[in-house]
DNA sequence: ACGTGCGGGACATCCCGTTATT
DNA sequence: AATAACGGGATGTCCCGCACGT
């Protein structure tokens, strides 16, 4: 079970690549075979839950990984919420959503299987929640309440994924710009 | 004559349920037709461009009732920017973010065609700008430039936006109260 | 019945053109409407029968226009059989077959058609039994006998046949310069 | 190994048989696949190029097949060339026209493909180049030149190909032997 | 004679998941 | 752990034929 070949790492990343670039109904399991260099007849050894089961490993490092990175910007501007919040929004703009081959991950199950699909949507829910636990440990101070920190987190993560969208429909990191100059604290 | 053909409406109709409830590639067409009790024969008489066109027309007539309604309460709210706004939350919320069967479909379209199709992202990013130049326009007073209110209305689109989605994973309006509560002007 | 509305003439034409194109079964009918500007709701009025009785027409059309043209030939080359034998295979030449848009329509339609349906068989075999008599007719003197005539007849139809076939694939017209240069008397 | 499974060579011939008999475009996916027991599930791994891949790999085995049975004839007939052509003739009579089920496989793509689809248009030219100099090689002898033989053998395979399309049409063997009876050295 | 619209089926393609074999 | 092969269903597209109304 902790089974890290390489095989295996591949069909993860080349499959969060697929599933950001057009969305998990559009990324044929052939298709992420082949951009994986992925062994083919051992895809259902790896995961026998099928396509559904990769979705949801690929989703939970992608969760993580974004959980860390905002963690790590936190401890890095502890103490300046202000600036922990630019820095959030600029990596996010820098990161991924200008280049319009990546968008979030999180957001695209969303749309498309959350409703359908009970457990993704757990899944979601639970990632959205720590992403949004971690913006607010990043926000803490003896300014502001708990309650609010977390309340004004939610809207900061919800700034976070709206700009994504509209930098990935106008191309261009002007949303990103726009949520950076308004105030949040 | 030809265009208001009812069966042609409904098709729109029913089009536009689906790919807000699972996004595009996801929706068949057949269960399109199904759903609209579309005249299956002619699908190709009304839409010739097939399933892509459809999709246009379904995003333009979206993009439009979504304008008219920002439009509508920038009227209504007409000098009390801070009322507008809160209007303009509250409307998303109770509109179609709970009830997760609807989601945003210019964020769907944006997540999973955008990149592979010039022509969409041109459309989404015209609409995206129109609905922010509707929010601005609901912004304006004396105190407020032109172009901070357009940088104000681009923050406002993206909180509404992201607000949508996390509204979606988590079946919670919490996001839409989380945003209403901050400060936008 | 004497229906030589502009339309109807239109559809037959087009519809040649298309079938000597691609062959019977890759024209669809939306096709040969739109290139023949064909008003299509009334191409059930001309043609009850629907595609295949165009097809029938179009062949009727296509066997007579080659008789009487062989006929023409004949008449004019008339007592000279070597000089009307070249001017045949000229004439195919330049005609049609290098130009690789038409190939010989019953040619089409017997490779398609003719077994699985009896009434094409017998007017294709109806029309090559006329072309052949046209061409014996072409050769006819004292020297040989009817019957030699007829034989020779259909050497040269298939000969001519064969060389439509081989220009088309070949790009050249090599074939029909060989078919001239055989000894066919 | 792979090239050699039961099932691909059965795939090719089925869909050959049908080829033959109603042409490429009449003969649909699911009735070649029927009438071969073929699997449909892999066709696509046979044939990743689709119906136009099998249509080549096809058109490729006929030719190559119809050069090696010239070849056999003129080595049978060596020195003979008289006796060549008309063995030639007998065996294009027995074999298919006549039995109307099959036509020239390389006629009926040169119809139906060979104008819109280059790659097949070169692939004809070169089988039909390769069946003239077959023949040729069999017309060879120190009476002939070259050049003359292969001009020859240009009218004889167009001969050849035009009665299998006469021979079919009327259902009779009589347009082989006419062109058997006429003089072709 | 003609435009518009409908009915339902067939098309080639490609899908995801499972075998048996190694 | 990977290959080759299979099963059968779903995809979007387009087909031909036939209604209506004018």
């Amino acid at each position: 079970m902790p089974n890290d070949s390489t095989a295996r790492e591949r069909l993860l990343e080349g499959a969060e690549a697929l599933f950001r670039k057009q969305g998990y109904a559009a990324s044929g399991l052939t298709a992420i075979l082949e951009i994986s260099a992925g062994p083919k007849g051992s895809f259902y050894f790896y995961f026998p839950g099928g396509k559904r089961q990769l979705a949801g490993e690929v989703l939970d490092r992608y969760g993580r990984r974004g959980e860390s990175a905002i963690r790590a910007l936190a401890q890095k501007h502890s103490g300046e919420p202000a600036k922990f919040v630019r820095a959030l929004f600029r990596a996010a703009a820098k990161m991924e959503a200008t280049q319009c081959t990546k968008s979030c991950l999180a957001q695209n199950f969303a749309n498309e299987l959350a409703p359908a699909d009970m457990e993704m949507a757990d899944q979601l829910a639970a990632i959205f929640a720590r992403w949004r636990a971690a913006i607010a440990a990043g926000l803490a101070s003896e300014k502001v309440s708990r309650k609010a920190a977390e309340q004004k987190a939610m809207a900061i993560l919800a700034a976070l994924e709206g700009a994504r969208t509209l930098a990935r429909a106008m191309r261009s990191s002007a949303p990103f710009e726009a949520i950076v100059e308004a105030e949040w604290l």
